[in-house]
DNA sequence: TAAATAAGCAACTTTATGGTTGCATTTCCT
DNA sequence: AGGAAATGCAACCATAAAGTTGCTTATTTA
């Protein structure tokens, strides 16, 4: 209900849209184990171009879930915790908002009301 | 790792891309607090129209985020909270994975490695 | 230095998405 | 009954997204 929370709805869904594509679920999953990988080791477990790969990248990265730095000829690409985190607050702020809407109309039930 | 997991991938990327996009996190925002409101009532806070909202919803039922049943003239629709759970709980498996991760990566340049 | 490797850039195609308008249907209320 | 309210359905448009191919540039390495 803060500012904080309605000025960011607009970036929260942009993390969420990143993360909505199975292939980019995959990067991530992979990234996420720690591994460090250029664009063609990321490449290789898929059945995509190097490109289609370079473009959902470039998309992780844009949100900050992902970032490269060029080592000699190759980027290096390595996971981002932050955003991620963010997003499960936001979900568990969603959990919590739902559980004490439940309380309150629990209550309201078993109350004078019925 | 499991098959579990992999097998969710395509669900898991469903469920992120229809929470990503800004106009089904507000409508998100609003059922997660315990509303249950008929498409006209959550049209009202938009700069949308009705059909626009409705097809928002479709999307947010197809993963079940959301459900909507007849109630004479008009469909309430409430929120489903499983779906964003299992989000969360993902969520904390792959902040986990890369915390993990970066205690390997620590034990490993304090070894005899370097 | 020349071949090979890794990546970037640009144009283009196809399909999905977000949105609209117009009209039909169901339900409610007087 | 008959009008108003709440939706549903379908066609349509514009733009974004996912993916491809072809070509160029930068770095290794033999």
């Amino acid at each position: 209900m803060s500012a904080k929370h309605r000025s960011g709805t607009r970036e929260r869904a942009a993390v969420f849209a990143a993360l909505g594509d199975e292939t980019r679920l995959m990067l991530l999953a992979k990234l996420s184990r720690g591994q460090q990988c250029s664009i063609a080791e990321l490449t290789e477990g898929t059945a995509l171009t190097r490109q289609a790969v370079t473009k959902h990248l470039r998309v992780l990265e844009r949100v900050r879930v992902v970032h490269g730095r060029r080592m000699g000829r190759e980027n290096i690409f390595e996971f981002d915790p932050k955003p991620v985190n963010e997003m499960k607050e936001y979900l568990e702020l969603v959990s919590r908002q739902w559980d004490s809407a439940l309380s309150r109309l629990k209550a309201f039930v078993e109350s004078d009301a019925n």
